[in-house]
DNA sequence: CCATATATGTCAACATGACTGACGTAAAAA
DNA sequence: TTTTTACGTCAGTCATGTTGACATATATGG
């Protein structure tokens, strides 16, 4: 039970290992939604809002069924927030060309706005982050988090330009 | 703006990267999430009882200021929960030896194998992705998720066990 | 053409987990 | 002895998720 060359239990550090990561996974989403949320607030809004933002804005011309493959929630709770984005003016929805049945979404100039002023904060502690571990370690981040993600779901980067809707 | 060598833009580059990192850290919480909460369900419970269940099996005989401060949540919110787990025989609550005003939290036997079956696939998805990675890709991991997280926040490993209280 | 399936939206009711603000108690510290 | 600290509680509010039922427009297959 003990290794005898170093006289530490291999299983115990194999389950510090491992909670480890599951605490760095906490205090990292923490801390990366904190700010976000934070100016969020300001607009009566959360960080349901910037999800939608975000992933408007990462993928114009989406789907609603799309976004909610993405965001994993009902139809009844994003309508809510999606509705309160229309509304205010942060974005839009046009019928698809081919499937009129789609109302296919975009950021307008000031959902761009929005979306660039919410995601600054987030793109700058990546960068930080990146930067001072360096471009091994990056890579390695990356390598974990892609085995992190369900099969199936795991992104592919670079994203590509929506297809002909 | 486009880079002699690779005809690549580099600002680009780095913002695609940079996008990548916020995905990869929304799609690995969603799914790392996922699975306890269908379990916590089942028994009318939500992903803040664990959050209080995990920390308090970690952290045996921690005080609820200390549990405040790892969550970020009010004493309102907390007290809720924390109510909850206490009543159904989950978390023990005794006073500080030295400060007799503190609620020193520890897991019942109920409340360790609650904790096992949740955080079970949890450190199994996490061993999984680790395995896959490599060990060097698991130091780059580590490095780049501390530095995600609020300096003077970074948890230090391995922890060690809790003081005289 | 008609029947069915799909994409989306809506109404209603409810649960969870967060928040603020106010107030209370017991114990420690000054 | 006064003040501060650790913790709890009551009350109200909000954001975000859920189910279930129903509606509408459009696409698609027999």
């Amino acid at each position: 039970m003990t290794d005898v060359k170093t006289g530490i239990n291999p299983l115990f550090l194999r389950e510090e290992e491992l909670r480890q990561g599951i605490e760095l996974l906490f205090f990292a989403y923490r801390d990366f939604t904190a700010e976000p949320d934070a100016i969020l607030a300001e607009y009566g809004f959360g960080r349901a809002h910037h999800r939608v933002i975000y992933f408007v804005g990462r993928n114009p011309g989406m789907t609603v069924s799309d976004l909610l493959g993405i965001l994993r929630i009902t139809k009844q709770s994003l309508s809510r927030v999606l509705g309160q984005l229309v509304d205010e003016g942060f974005i839009t929805q046009r019928p698809g060309a081919r499937d009129r049945r789609q109302r296919l979404l975009e950021l307008t100039e000031k959902g761009t706005e929005m979306e660039r002023l919410l995601t600054e904060r987030q793109r700058a502690r990546i960068a930080r982050a990146y930067r001072e571990a360096g471009a091994e370690a990056v890579e390695g981040f990356r390598k974990v988090m892609l085995g992190l993600i369900d099969e199936g779901d795991r992104p592919r980067f670079p994203v590509r330009p929506p297809g002909r809707r």
